[in-house]
DNA sequence: CCAGACGTTGCATGTTGTGCAACGCCCATT
DNA sequence: AATGGGCGTTGCACAACATGCAACGTCTGG
């Protein structure tokens, strides 16, 4: 819509294919020498771009900066609240939204049941992280290593017969959670409830935080529980694509 | 030096601080609100800017991942020759650059001595991971637990006296040269040849290649080689300085 | 020593970005 | 249900600003 401006951006994309000197731009861009000079210069000022010293133009260090610091000012609470209500409205359950934090899993966000059994959980405290569905999808998203080395330092209380027993079941079933994109805890915490969970990830693809879904056998039992499976994973990934930028005008409905 | 562009460019750094909406921006740009409008929507176009469902604006995807190709097509070779050329004149030794690959470490390129005496190497050559100076530059950046499983897989050959023994000395030089920022290698991989190293880091702070000064003992003594230590030093900043797209207007000399 | 290529500058032209005012919309308040 | 305020959006007249041109300076290679 801004002729100017539209040109200077549309250098970005160019440079990033590799460094590329006055005339090459210009050419590129199909504009005078002189006019991509100019364009050059302001992104330039901005740190957007950078001059090597053969006289070549590349990306510069803003560009990292502004995409780091973006990425560290994001709030995934924020962002996934409106979808976590919305969710909870279509299923009625208590939703929960967790990151890991220094080893530990947080609950950082809950929308209650609106039925009146519920189950206890508070915003802040750490979730039981051998069993819970939040806990395995965001440790199963770790590379291997650091897996085996979690895993291994780990307590295993059992909460319940369901609970994880030890180290080899928790890997195995990370490694599980893993491949099929989504986990459940049946029972692994307290015997009568369930959840089902789906992993939230950012631009680079990781997993940044998680979301389940939960309720007590009196309410759903365990089979009707997981019909609930896709729709967990639909509105994990719109929070996805919405935390990470991806993909426009999320439901204009 | 454009006002369009400059100003455009100026809503990246506010919203990389968190959403805003049209009036906030156009407030603190100085601007009507219907310029406002006006860039953030050409910046939305180049998906620089998301527009979350609030309507709020924030950085967008196509940030990252300008930023990501631009690394990717980033070659530290092209950058880092002109510096490597430059230091060989300087102290007239072999200089090496090499990059991590595959569990593997490789010899990328090379400025050769000027004395007659040279030492044997070739580019694209893996070079003896536990003892040269590069290798252990390159591994000492791994987080602590890669660190672990890569030195217990490993051999350690005894070239001479002075080779690494085994993965517990290896594991205690890398922290070492972790800690100090440089590396030696001291008769490790031939008695009578000698290097000393720096790294070169990538705009995350992270190591992509180390470079090193190699000379035999009949040329210079271990004591006088190290006294380059400092030039090799701030050579290797430069490159990093260069590579990362931080500071500009490298010696305009 | 000269020719060519490249980045750079100043300037006259008119294209293009600007601010204004008015509109439509949604939400919160009475 | 009615109303007011806030916000994003649009069309337009004006002139500010970006544009391309031509000329200059510099460096490199022949």
């Amino acid at each position: 819509m801004s002729q100017t401006v539209d040109r200077a951006l549309s250098i970005l994309p160019l440079l990033a294919q590799g460094p590329a000197d006055l005339g090459q731009v210009a050419e590129r861009l199909g504009v005078h020498k002189s006019t991509a000079l100019r364009l050059l210069r302001t992104l330039h000022e901005h740190g957007l771009v950078h001059r090597q010293q053969d006289q070549r133009y590349r990306l510069g260090a803003r560009l990292f900066a502004l995409a780091q610091e973006a990425v560290e000012n994001l709030d995934v609470r924020d962002i996934a609240h409106p979808y976590l209500k919305e969710l909870n409205d279509e299923c009625g359950h208590t939703v929960h939204l967790a990151v890991r934090e220094e080893g530990e899993v947080l609950y950082i966000d809950k929308v209650e049941s609106r039925y009146p059994v519920r189950m206890y959980s508070r915003i802040g405290k750490p979730v039981a992280i051998t069993v819970a569905a939040v806990a395995k999808l965001l440790l199963a998203d770790l590379p291997e290593g650091e897996r085996r080395e979690i895993a291994e330092k780990l307590e295993y209380p059992q909460y319940t017969a369901r609970s994880t027993p030890n180290a080899f079941a928790f890997l195995r079933e990370l490694a599980l959670v893993r491949e099929q994109g989504w986990a459940t805890d049946l029972g692994g915490h307290e015997e009568s409830i369930n959840c089902v969970g789906a992993p939230i990830r950012g631009a680079d693809g990781k997993v940044v935080a998680a979301m389940s879904v939960s309720a007590p056998n009196v309410v759903v039992t365990r089979e009707e529980l997981l019909t609930l499976l896709p729709l967990v994973r639909r509105t994990a990934e719109a929070i996805s694509r919405e935390y990470s930028g991806t993909g426009d005008a999320p439901r204009p409905a």
